[in-house]
Formats: C-alpha cells, sequence, structure tokens
RNA sequence: GGCGGCAUCGCCAAGUGGACUAAGGCCACGGUUUGCAAAACCGUUAUCCUGGGUUCGAAUCCCAGUGCCGCCUCCA
C-alpha cells in the first residue's frame, strides 16, 4: 500500500514519495481577498486540508504554506486590467489594506467553521516584497526577463519549457485569440513579473525599475522558495489556476533556479451550481456565509468530500439536503456510541470485533491512498455505521474498552483525517446543558411514568412538543434518549 | 477556433480490463422492532449515453457519433 496521487504535470497517478524522507513541502494557492469566500473556495480548501490531515495520519510531518493575495491580481490576465485590491477598496471607499484585512478574517473564520486545519505559514503578498525584486533581479540578470517603460515582463519564448503543464502551444499563444496587445511587451504571451505604478495608483512600493507593484505569479514562486525551498513536493491550487498562473509559476522559478519547481502538481476541479458554473458574472455566486445559514458547514464540508476533488461538484439543495441526512445518520451512531460509552462497565468483546475494526480500517486506508478517493473512504464509514448500529442495538453488554475502540476508529478516520466528526456534536452541545439536562430528564422520567401507566395521549403530547422545538426522543429498550435535531 | 474533462439505479456518487450477478448516501416501497413513533436493521430497484472494434474477458482500452461541462475574460 503506498499514497498515491494524480500529477496534473504528467497526467497520471504516481505513488508519493517526498524529496526528503518523512518530510512533505506543500504550498497551495490561497485566496484574493478582495471579497468574502464562496462555495468554490471550500472546494478547494477541504480538498487540500484533507491531503494535509492525511500526509500527517501518514506520519510525515507536513509544512503546509498558502498564500493570501493581497496586490497584484488584476481583474483580467492580459496585464492590462486594474487590481482587484485596489478597485474593491475604492467601491467600498475603505482603504487597500483594511480591506485586505476585512476579507482575510472573513476568510479563515469561513475556513474555520469548515473544520480545515490552518495552514503553517500564511504568507502575504505584500510582505514578500523584497523576495519578489530579488527574483525579478535574478530572472533579468539571466536573461528572462525585461524591463519595459517600468514594468518587467517575462519572456516567454526563452522558456523553452513553457507550456508543459498547461499543454499550451508557443505558437498558439501569441495568436493569442483573446489577448490584447501591449505594445510594452515583446510578445503578446509574455507576462507581467512587475507592474509600473501609474500615478494615483495606492498599492506602490519602490524597485530599482521605478515605483510599481508585482505582477500576481511572482508572489507564489517568491514565497515558496523562501519557506518551502526551490523544489517543493506538492503545489495545490483549482484547475482553472492552471492556466496561466501556474505555467508562469513554473516559468519563473525553474528560469530562476535550473531545477524542478514541483514534483506533484494536484488540482481540483471546479463547482458548478446547479449544473451551471459559478462565476461573478452570471450571478449564481454562493457566498459561504450564505450557504452556512442554511447549512451547517460541516454538512458543506461532508458534501464536498462525497465527491472526488478532481470532479466537478454540483452544488443544489437537493444534494445538501441528501449530503445533510445521510451525515445526520452518522451522528446518530455517534451520539448512540457516546452515550452508551457514559455508563459502560468492563465486559466482554463481541465476537471478531477487532478483526471488523482493522478490516473497516485497512479499506479506509486503501481508499485514501488511491488518489484521496474520499467518497469510498466515506462509504466505509456508513458500512462501520451499520455494523456498529447493529451491535449497539443487539442488547447485548459490550465491554468499556470496546466502545472506547471503535470510538477511537470513529475519531481518527472521520475526526482526524476527514475532519466530519466533531469531537463535540452539536447535539451534545453544552452552553445551557445543565439546565436542560435536568429538565429533559424531568421531563423524561416523567413521560416514562405517563408510559408505564399506558397514558399514550400525554406522553405523545410531550413528545410532539418537544419536537415541535427541536427536540426528538427515541424509545429505547434501555431507556428514552433526546437530541437536538436542526 | 485551440486545449482538456465528463456521460454509471428516480437523485447524488464510487468503481477505469477478470472476486462487477456495479460500493456508499438520499428518495420510494415492503418487512422487523415500537403502545404509536423515532432511531436502527433486513429486503426490493442499474449491465454502466449510442454504434462499431480490441480481448479468453470491458462500465473500465481504441474508433466514430450524440449530449453536457471546463480552461484559453471574471473565478478556488
Amino acid at each position: 500500500m503506498a499514497l498515491k496521487f494524480y500529477n496534473s504535470l504528467t497526467k497520471k497517478k504516481e505513488i508519493f514519495t517526498p524529496l526528503h524522507e518523512g518530510r512533505v513541502t506543500l504550498y497551495v494557492c490561497g485566496p484574493t481577498v478582495y471579497d468574502h469566500p464562496h462555495i468554490g473556495h471550500a472546494k478547494s480548501y477541504v480538498s487540500f486540508d484533507v491531503i494535509v490531515r492525511y500526509l500527517r495520519y501518514l506520519g510525515y510531518k507536513v509544512r503546509y504554506v498558502q498564500n493570501i493575495t493581497d496586490v497584484g491580481h488584476l481583474t483580467d490576465n492580459a496585464d492590462t486590467g486594474e487590481d482587484k485590491i485596489v478597485k474593491r477598496a475604492q467601491r467600498e471607499h475603505v482603504e487597500p489594506a483594511e480591506l485586505v484585512e476585512i476579507y482575510t478574517r472573513s476568510y479563515f473564520e469561513d475556513m474555520d467553521a469548515l473544520n480545515n486545519v490552518r495552514p503553517d505559514i500564511s504568507p502575504r503578498a505584500t510582505a514578500h516584497i523584497p523576495e519578489q525584486i530579488e527574483l525579478l533581479e535574478k530572472l533579468i540578470e539571466k536573461g528572462y526577463a525585461y524591463v519595459s517603460h517600468g514594468s518587467v515582463y517575462f519572456e516567454v519564448q526563452k522558456f523553452k519549457e513553457y507550456g508543459k503543464l498547461s499543454g499550451r502551444k508557443q505558437e498558439e499563444l501569441d495568436a493569442g485569440a483573446r489577448i490584447e496587445i501591449n505594445p510594452e511587451k515583446r510578445n503578446p504571451s509574455d507576462f507581467a513579473l512587475w507592474k509600473r505604478a501609474e500615478p494615483g495608483h495606492i498599492m506602490r512600493w519602490k524597485s530599482p525599475w521605478g515605483e510599481g507593484f508585482p505582477g500576481w505569479h511572482l508572489e507564489c514562486s517568491a514565497m515558496s522558495m523562501k519557506y518551502l525551498g526551490q523544489t517543493i513536493d506538492i503545489h495545490g491550487g483549482g484547475l482553472e489556476n492552471i492556466f496561466p498562473h501556474h505555467e508562469c509559476e513554473i516559468a519563473q522559478s525553474e528560469a530562476a533556479n535550473n531545477q524542478p519547481f514541483v514534483r506533484y502538481w494536484i488540482h481540483n476541479n471546479m463547482v458548478t451550481v446547479n449544473g451551471q458554473k459559478m462565476g461573478k458574472s452570471l450571478g449564481n455566486f454562493i457566498t459561504l456565509k450564505d450557504a452556512f445559514k442554511k447549512y451547517r458547514p460541516l454538512t458543506v464540508r461532508f458534501f464536498i468530500l462525497t465527491t472526488h476533488y478532481r470532479s466537478p461538484l454540483d452544488f443544489s439543495n437537493e444534494a445538501l439536503d441528501a449530503a445533510d441526512k445521510g451525515l445526520e445518520r452518522l451522528y446518530n451512531t455517534i451520539q448512540h456510541l457516546r452515550e452508551r460509552l457514559a455508563y459502560a462497565q468492563d465486559g466482554s468483546t463481541p465476537p471478531h470485533l477487532y478483526e471488523r475494526l482493522e478490516h473497516y480500517k485497512k479499506a479506509f486506508i486503501e481508499a485514501m491512498d488511491e488518489d484521496i478517493n474520499t467518497s469510498d473512504a466515506i462509504a466505509v464509514l456508513f458500512d462501520v455505521s451499520k455494523e456498529v448500529n447493529t451491535l449497539l442495538n443487539s442488547g447485548e453488554e459490550i465491554g468499556k474498552k470496546c466502545l472506547e475502540d471503535i470510538h477511537a476508529l470513529y475519531q481518527q478516520l472521520g475526526g482526524d483525517i476527514l475532519g466530519i466528526i466533531p469531537d463535540v456534536l452539536e447535539s451534545e452541545q453544552k452552553g445551557e446543558t445543565d439546565t436542560l439536562k435536568n429538565i429533559m430528564g424531568m421531563l423524561i422520567d416523567t413521560r416514562c411514568e405517563l408510559r408505564k401507566a399506558k397514558q399514550w395521549q400525554l406522553s405523545d403530547f410531550i413528545r410532539n412538543k418537544l419536537l415541535e422545538v427541536g427536540i426528538t426522543l427515541e424509545d429505547k429498550p434501555d431507556g428514552t434518549v433526546w437530541r437536538k435535531i436542526k
């Protein structure tokens, strides 16, 4: 068994081996913080979060870097648009720095809600201007970049391997169906490394070529080199960034360093909404904050993971509702397990229990090894639940140790690796619990007496009323349990 | 126009040459359990877009067709 990744560069699944044994360097293209994060961000970052979690589970020491783009991302790729940050700051009448702060916080807030582990380093482009300038100087010195009217461009023709990731041919690029001719460039496909700041442009830094600001592609090269070295193990990002962003990163980095930039390129697929591409211009944009009003963040996470990261994900209410119910099913089992655990005693081990647990664990790991097949991995969790439910309902005494070990399996696979099983379920949440628990205890005791006396009308009345306030009762052979529902 | 991807049960979605008489979830129906429920369990539901081909053997490979989608503007 070995972990395999589909490498976009070679277009093949490959067994993963890190450059340095036991350590993995991972860079994922982070957000441009000019708006609230949307469900597309969620798919991308949940996907890579699970990859990071799994690598760590396998025992690798992972350094996970994910940038925050706070300058240089233009509104189009022809190097002629406005800076997104500047544009949006003007619209919202705030300082660019303020805007960046607002949306960076919003970003982390939503990622935290999705239970993504924070990157080890979240470097900002504006905090790495010297590193970027240094890289530029190196590229100019080596003849890959040229200065033109205070801007610096990368001369694509000089880098023979340009196109190796995206499959674009040099000639096609120059034919440039939609690239506007920029007279400052030697060739239409050359891309900006550094842009001259026009008078009145707010975000500007001093450079050997006058005041300006860095191009979007440059930051990722500079920052990944700084924190992860000249060759990194994994670079991740959305499919749509293969061209031009990642192609440009390769060109800059490899031209500067004369060695491979990335060993495994991993790209996640896109989100559609009701079968349609999600885009700003189409107006079918769903922010996470909006999605969370309707669905729990972990439902969104679970939903994302039911599809493979390289497949497109269609976001629809029906699909989310189905995911939510499925997740609820998993949670029910876990809650019952935890309740049972609370009063379990030492006792016997059900026959073959440990063989079964081992079997499921193995199946789960095999799924994850196969290019992070979370869909299969989740199916394994449902298989486990089926068996555990049967066991819990069997009426047999189960030793505490066994219950703990079952629970540990869930925590490891569903909790640590997939991040869909929290330590405390919503239905178990504290807060008002002490009071609530007491009141519920009273109600359940009362109702229990009523049921003994076959006062069905009254006992059903209590149950229905509780349901109205979002609490469901389940009468089990060994007593009544309650839980909050959504 | 160039490049790439996808098409599997009512819906979502794994599987990419042989344990597939195709996983898992949702929905539906029947049953067990229950005072009735809930939860849970059991059962029922597909030959894999179409047509050719390769192979002892294909959902899985090749060719053609049809349909959908993405990138080359915005966007993870």
